[in-house]
DNA sequence: TATTGTTATACTCTATAACTATA
DNA sequence: TATAGTTATAGAGTATAACAATA
């Protein structure tokens, strides 16, 4: 490397709504660069993990409902619920009324695969966390559940 | 869909270091998706973005050092560099002791997609905090820099 | 001989288009 | 005729292996 020293960051100013706003995403995006590195040994890619989540959180689905959540076309859903289906994560079975559709619910590997995967994740930061002071981590326990509402507005 | 009813989410006790973990992480998963979307219309890759942003913030660094910073292997990082040079947006010149080598540097348009890029998410965030009351925005200005302490820890 | 970068080639993931089965 | 899902095929991105240039 020819010149290694990092341009100095610039110091937004925290007053403003643009100012947090700066600050919020270089600290979000680094944090969360680092926890997607704590991924479990799963060799899910992002798509197949976010299916399965998905699959999970409402209890049953259907490819194109998938495809849909996803934001993926559904012949790409179909490969993605193949592979984890070939991995035994998620069972298709036969809808009830339309004999067009399908069902997709997740298998028990599936559901174990999906609690290592935060639970490897969730250690990692609680780890993080013990280096904290007890007034950082009442900070933190206050600020989490305005980052929720924030993604939801 | 079947039961379109998601699972309750189970509330994690948030004072404990794992309850806090487990509530941080949804959050944060939560808001880096949303703000993902939120990218300036640039049709860059993840990568692309990500070697033009280590570019900018190193100021000039090489092929092989680009290629360990983000963890991809030399040969597509030849690919990914010739992408954003043919784009304009990184310039190559030659390394001026070892002249195996070859230096890489942003150009002035590379500089504009990233402010701009920046720019965007910023002003997504921006608008989701003027719908939080002022308590709430203090207590996210005090748990900026306890994110980013987090990551490097 | 070791190292840096590139080219050749193969694999994976996702997209569009065409097809099958059912409503 | 319309809809749900799948299969066929193509394009983009990244990997490993082989190669060229330089140290």
């Amino acid at each position: 490397m020819l010149t290694n020293q990092p341009k100095t960051e610039s110091i937004a100013n925290l007053r403003t709504d643009a100012g947090l706003a700066s600050a919020l995403r270089v600290s979000l995006a680094r944090l969360n660069r680092r926890l997607r590195k704590q991924a479990a040994q799963h060799s899910l890619t992002p798509t197949q993990l976010a299916t399965l989540a998905a699959v999970e959180r409402h209890a049953a689905m259907t490819p194109g409902e998938l495809a849909e959540h996803e934001k993926v076309q559904p012949p790409s859903m179909t490969r993605v619920i193949a592979k984890l289906e070939e991995r035994g994560l998620l069972a298709r079975s036969p809808h009830p009324t339309d004999r067009r559709q399908v069902t997709v619910s997740v298998t028990a590997a599936g559901a174990t695969l999906l609690k290592e995967e935060r639970r490897t994740k969730e250690a990692w930061l609680a780890r993080q966390l013990k280096g904290l002071t007890a007034e950082e981590k009442a900070t933190l326990r206050a600020a989490a559940p305005i980052l929720e509402k924030l993604s939801k507005t």
